[in-house]
DNA sequence: TGCAAAATAGCACGATCGTTCTATTTTAGG
DNA sequence: CCTAAAATAGAACGATCGTGCTATTTTGCA
């Protein structure tokens, strides 16, 4: 029972490399039975469709994200601290390359976004937790009069999603590590622009 | 020999269509084939391989972007008209929906900044140019006086690309449109920001 | 340690992929 | 209008796709 479980999180982690390279839609039960060393009706058993392994991997690639970035800003104070934590950690994990090929759950909304299904449903849900977490630790720091009390906290989430996604482009399209030093930039800015006081 | 070309260009016209919506590398010489109202070895021979038809397509995508959003702004006096023009333009672009299933050259850079080849090198080229004309233009807007002669317009152009990218975000994943109102807010208060004087 | 149960392999299937070849239709120029 | 050339269709190829089925191996428990 417990090497089911063990093995299906060792296929889940060669997915999430290999999707980050080919994305979600691009993963084959072949190519990926054979980086994992099994064999195709092998490692279908484990997921029974390939829509279900679509979705299994983006549901693990959402609970690394939640586990190793989210987790530890939330560790610390409210504020600040813990929106600074959250920003630089999505940045550094991108800058260190936790996936060889870029970021899994940014290429699948691009593939996903037209293909109606329980793929594109785990997105959304995803990608709506992201942007209210992202929200609610803005506003903590508005409570906590780091940032001015009638900052836009929508607009400010939409613009640090934006940063973000742009130093992603940067990265993996035109390989210039610059992106991360501007969205660094971009946060202290925008974040100086709505100081309290 | 005419005809040749009108057939190419209706065909790439669907591949458009469809791409935005499976994507470039989702595009299949059959699908496009029955779409176009053609064989699949009377599309091919337009062609002559995969990769030359999704070159193609980049192609194609990148002309119609420049011809359709960029030259009209070219076409206003240089500074914050000119400036404003392009980026509400791309807005504009988006907003109703150009190409179905949103816009291809985002997505094909997510498809293929892992994939070596010409497509790849296309896209990386288009999309110095494009960052560079955003650049050009805030450097017009500050040499003009309408915003500091100071300001990072390097910055602002990656933070102007991530509005973008933000509103399309939001728009093909989570189908709501006010991401096209944050990313006019965004706009505006970042030129307040940066304005002269 | 032996045995039911769980996990994996092997094989086959229809479908579709990109591509090549040859035949047929359609086009444009004399 | 006729005809050489251009454009398209049709059929076939090996490969790979996702997915069933049945055997075989491996596992955990009595």
């Amino acid at each position: 029972m417990t090497k089911k479980a063990a093995t299906r999180e060792a296929i889940l982690q060669q997915a999430l490399a290999l999707a980050s390279q080919v994305g979600v839609s691009g993963l084959t039960i072949g190519s990926l039975a054979a980086a994992s060393g099994l064999s195709k009706s092998g490692l279908f058993a484990h997921f029974g469709s390939k829509e279900a392994l679509q979705l299994a991997v983006v549901l693990a690639a959402q609970q690394q994200f939640v586990a190793e970035t989210v987790q530890p800003a939330l560790a610390l104070p409210r504020g600040m601290a813990r929106l600074t934590a959250l920003f630089d950690g999505w940045l550094v994990r991108m800058e260190q390359g936790r996936y060889p090929g870029g970021c899994p759950l940014l290429a699948a909304a691009y593939e996903f976004d037209d293909q109606p299904g329980a793929v594109r449903e785990a997105l959304v849900a995803g990608q709506r937790w992201q942007r209210d977490t992202l929200q609610r630790l803005l506003q903590q720091a508005c409570d906590a009069g780091e940032l001015a009390a009638d900052c836009d906290v929508a607009l400010l989430a939409f613009m640090l999603f934006g940063l973000v996604q742009s130093a992603h482009h940067d990265q993996q399209l035109l390989d210039s590590a610059d992106g991360m030093a501007l969205a660094r930039r971009g946060f202290v800015r925008l974040m100086a622009m709505h100081q309290a006081g």
